[in-house]
DNA sequence: CCTATTTCTTACCATAGGTTAAGTGTGCGG
DNA sequence: CCGCACACTTAACCTATGGTAAGAAATAGG
């Protein structure tokens, strides 16, 4: 499957596409392939760009006041990556996002994505059942963070996404789990 | 301003309606006045409605193994509340929604709520902004309850959310907050 | 194949916030 | 106007996790 047809594949999961909102779709999206460590945005910039990640793996930080980096997001294969507050409003990102793996993304910029939307009315569909499980997901996960402990959290991410740990540095885990790197080692010798 | 009106105001905010689309939204959704302190719903219930509340305060909560609430939301006029989660897939729920004043509220259940999307497409833009929002507030709550201290998350909700302190006990922002009372008496002695 | 760098672990002490338990107001229903 | 439930505070002690520093293990690059 082409990349630009596995993302049609997802919205039509969720919305009804007629041949000519595809053809639509398939003109406005552009396909990149980025290098390994790569910034994609940095704090301070706007995010031009909303991805969709076809192949690979990146992460969403941001750097607080000690210069500590803090992971929010880690996002691979078929999931959308960006920093949507700053896309949507177009005003200045504090957040930062890199490759970790050589990806394949498709990206469409601010001004192409809000033609879009207007253009092909039906993916507001898909979009709101998008941001709607990622709202609850978000949710569940605030939920966890504040009232479990660090060895459940851990313990659930195996369950939940045990590719991750097959791709990923544990000291990013461990940041995206809200813990150090130090107690994550902890954690994991206990068992 | 009448209360249909009232949700009429917000939803032009983000999207265009014609005066036939007005007409259905406000022949689906239903006017209810709730006396503070009543279960809307209960843990293990499938959540039946959405709620846009017009005047009014509610807290959604979950009760853990130990059998302490912990509350994750707090909303007060012109805002929606719902377990979106169990709305959208009809499942039981694993949390509870409570009034914490006499509230008046504009419900629609789930059925009405998929016709309405249907009938009234338009609406899924409105749901996709609205979503959209609440999911970059989730991660914004998030991250700073991974890495900023109970202190900073104070001083921000008092900046921010001035409001709730007046119309809520401070047992329930203290568990907003992700901490006990306890410590939220001592963060405010500190001051 | 060797070296440099990245990744991960261990051990120490420090601390924010939880736990428990007791107390002081204060407002509302009878 | 009394009493009781609710809201909030205080204090002493405890624990999970953080900070720091060091070293071991693994991986990548030359």
């Amino acid at each position: 499957m082409s990349e630009p047809n596995k993302l049609l594949y997802y919205f039509k999961k969720w919305t009804d596409l007629t041949e000519a909102e595809e053809a639509i779709i398939m003109s406005v999206f552009e396909s990149v392939v980025i290098k390994k460590k790569n910034e994609m945005l940095v704090a301070g910039q706007v995010c031009s760009h909303l991805y969709f990640i076809t192949k690979g793996c990146l992460r969403s930080y941001y750097i607080d006041t000690k210069g500590t980096e803090h992971i929010y997001q880690i996002r691979m294969d078929n999931n959308w990556i960006s920093d949507l507050e700053s896309f949507f409003s177009q005003k200045p990102s504090k957040y930062h996002i890199e490759t970790l793996e050589d990806s394949h993304l498709l990206c469409i910029t601010h001004e192409r994505m809000e033609q879009l939307l207007v253009e092909v009315p039906r993916l507001e569909r898909y979009f709101r059942i998008l941001f709607q499980k990622a709202y609850v997901n978000a949710l569940n996960r605030l939920n966890a963070t504040m009232w479990k402990t660090a060895i459940d959290r851990y313990n659930d991410m195996i369950q939940e996404h045990p590719e991750v740990f097959q791709r990923v540095p544990l000291v990013y885990i461990a940041s995206y789990l809200g813990i150090t790197p130090e107690s994550l080692s902890r954690i994991r010798r206990q068992k």
